[in-house]
DNA sequence: TTGTATGCAAATAATTTGCACCAAA
DNA sequence: TTTGGTGCAAATTATTTGCATACAA
């Protein structure tokens, strides 16, 4: 049996692929991400306000995955001092991702945020058992990306590379709760 | 400035990367996406049934990518001949993903689905101006992935690749909507 | 002063779920 | 018959939005 054809369509390329496997270093930047939002919002004619100076450093302190909600969870209650409300950790969550502090992307349904501005690009290895996210970095993948991009006449703006499977500690425990390894 | 490291790491890999240009063949399949549907119910003692019947047809119809909505749009309504409430449809068609009849990602918030049986994995392009998907196929791509994983020793299931830009034609058309090139 | 920004609650949107009834095997 | 399947409507979940008020510039 046959099935029509869509548009796909190889794409031709050699080229020696290296890698090292040097530690990522974060990169050197010049400016706090405080300094450089408040850059941003100075550039945009948006205003300081307490809520995003204490949203910003909050974001920050941490430094691994987060969603809206895990955020939320961690910050000041209704109340209490240095309250926020969601709807205005929504909003700036958003306005981190246009100043170029956070990158965003969707997982299993929810969207997930990770710090961009002072770390280097890279993609993520997914566990569907733990459902942790590990990160590594491939100058051979970034290649790979341009070339196609090349290849369909696509100026790239960026990526999102995800790799499942099942991690090495859960690979081992068995035991671990399985499920339907989701997608 | 300097940031706490967090859990990346590079990998190491040398390889020579060949892709070809010739245009990606459908598979040969011996079963209908209906008979294989038809095999995975009886293995788990699961019932055909009518509005099952009618999806399959109604699915591989069709040879685009599509999301539950759009699919229920080109349905018949609730009254009409053969129609299926939505719920049926979005249990369905998690049905079809568990069968490996389709396959399913996030885009821009919303579920999209493609069918996986017959065709070969491939790997996706997306114009953030007319949001239209574009497929590409590379083994590269696979061996690098395969790489990174033992790397971490992940058992790999999967991974999803989507590279993001502006198609050749949108690139053209500066007039189209520019909007803010989302994620 | 003047127009953003924020909090609150209501509105969305996309799915999922509870339940009574229907129908394969 | 028995147990899974379906339709309907209500419930969820994650966000977004309208609007009156607060506040940065």
């Amino acid at each position: 049996m046959q099935f029509y054809p869509r548009f796909l369509s190889r794409f031709e390329l050699t080229e020696i692929v290296l890698t090292s496997s040097e530690p990522l270093q974060p990169l050197n930047v010049s400016l706090s991400p405080r300094e450089r939002f408040e850059e941003y919002l100075q550039s945009r004619g948006l205003r300081q306000t307490s809520q995003r100076r204490f949203l910003i450093e909050a974001v920050f302190q941490e430094h691994d995955h987060f969603d809206a909600d895990e955020l939320i969870d961690r910050l000041p209650r209704r109340g209490e001092k240095n309250y926020v409300s969601s709807a205005t950790v929504y909003r700036t969550l958003r306005e981190f991702v246009d100043a170029g502090l956070l990158k965003s992307f969707q997982l299993d349904g929810r969207t997930v945020y990770e710090l961009d501005y002072g770390y280097p690009q890279h993609d993520h290895l997914y566990c569907t058992r733990c459902r942790q996210l590990f990160e590594f970095q491939s100058d051979p993948l970034v290649k790979l990306r341009d070339q196609v991009a090349a290849d369909h006449g696509f100026r790239v703006t960026g990526h999102r590379m995800i790799i499942q499977g099942v991690c090495r500690d859960c690979g081992k425990n068995r035991r671990t709760k399985r499920k339907q390894d989701l997608v």
